[in-house]
DNA sequence: GTCTATAGTAAGATAGAC
DNA sequence: GTCTATCTTACTATAGAC
């Protein structure tokens, strides 16, 4: 691909970055420019506006989740615990988008929630084809769902304690996982 | 108790409307006064700050969720299959405030993610004390917490399509929940 | 392509009249 | 207790130099 400035680049990952972790309310323009070492000139040259930023974040998550949705696919340990298990985790591009896009779905942003609810689908489509029951599918979502509910607030005593919590225990949340699919097996 | 002004509870309400409906980023002073039908100096002799409004929500989120927990202590139906019922309705007073102090915690007030995580806390122990087992009542929750996760989110479509496709279902979620209580009574 | 300077606007908060 | 008027600051965005 035609290699984009790198400037628009830095500039991106630091309005994700800003939105992730301090909130839609503390990226402004400024903000976001002193981050990438750009002034806001430069910012407003590869941006428009700050509709236009947030707009290509949600095209990134777009890209970045096909990419992910490959590899959960291809998972050795099945699409649903690589599901599980990323929902807790948060550490991969994905999440980083996936992040920042919830954050303006939040702040109404046009497009956001939609971006979310489809890349949700695409997920739930690859759970249901592997446990072959759509509750079941659903339940599992839903406790993966639940595990990103916790890692993506911002931290009671900060998000390392509630996440190193749940880590010393996706192991066990993952045998409730096996539980259900378990169940689900013998009944058909 | 000693009744407060009715304006002061109006622009309480208002305030946390608009956080809820439109995002915290809208419920600026002057969009608060309008709907609580009181000028900016009103509401600024009942709340010193914009601050004080945000901590008077958490305020009143804590009383809220005080008297929910006796309802779901006494639920005929049990604990978990009333939070998890809870988590998708989103009607009730308690979810008001609730879902005000969550778009509070993503815009990083302080105070409001440990209130979150409190009052969580204090459901956790409940569906323990009912499930008797620590790995179940965590995958219970984390099921209810999904299910908030997306009736919280602004709506794709609306919140109405995502939230009638949980309510169509949610009986086959607590069947789930079932699957997952029974399987922990057997192993004791 | 990136900068400085600046215009225009919206928001939080104060002061003082009624 | 509630209002109007006003001050101040911070943010978005434009214009034009380098």
């Amino acid at each position: 691909m035609p290699r984009p400035p790198a400037a628009r680049e830095k500039l991106l990952a630091a309005y994700c970055e800003i939105v992730a972790g301090e909130g839609e309310r503390a990226a402004t323009l400024d903000a976001v420019a002193e981050r990438a070492g750009v002034s806001k000139g430069g910012l407003l040259y590869h941006f428009k506006s700050k509709d236009a930023l947030a707009d290509a974040v949600i095209e990134g998550l777009h890209e970045t989740a096909a990419a992910d949705r490959e590899l959960m696919a291809a998972a050795p340990e099945g699409p649903a615990r690589y599901f599980v298990r990323g929902s807790l985790e948060a550490t991969s591009d994905v999440d980083t988008y996936f992040n920042a896009v919830l954050r303006l779905a939040t702040a109404q942003h046009p497009g956001a929630t939609d971006a979310l609810a489809a890349i949700h689908n695409e997920w739930l489509a690859l759970i249901r084809d592997e446990v072959g029951d759509e509750a079941v599918a659903e339940a599992i979502m839903l406790i993966g769902d639940g595990l990103y509910y916790h890692a993506a607030l911002p931290g009671a005593g900060d998000a390392a304690s509630t996440a190193s919590h749940f880590r010393s225990r996706v192991e066990h949340v993952l045998e409730q996982v096996e539980v259900l699919r378990a169940a689900a097996a013998r009944q058909r």
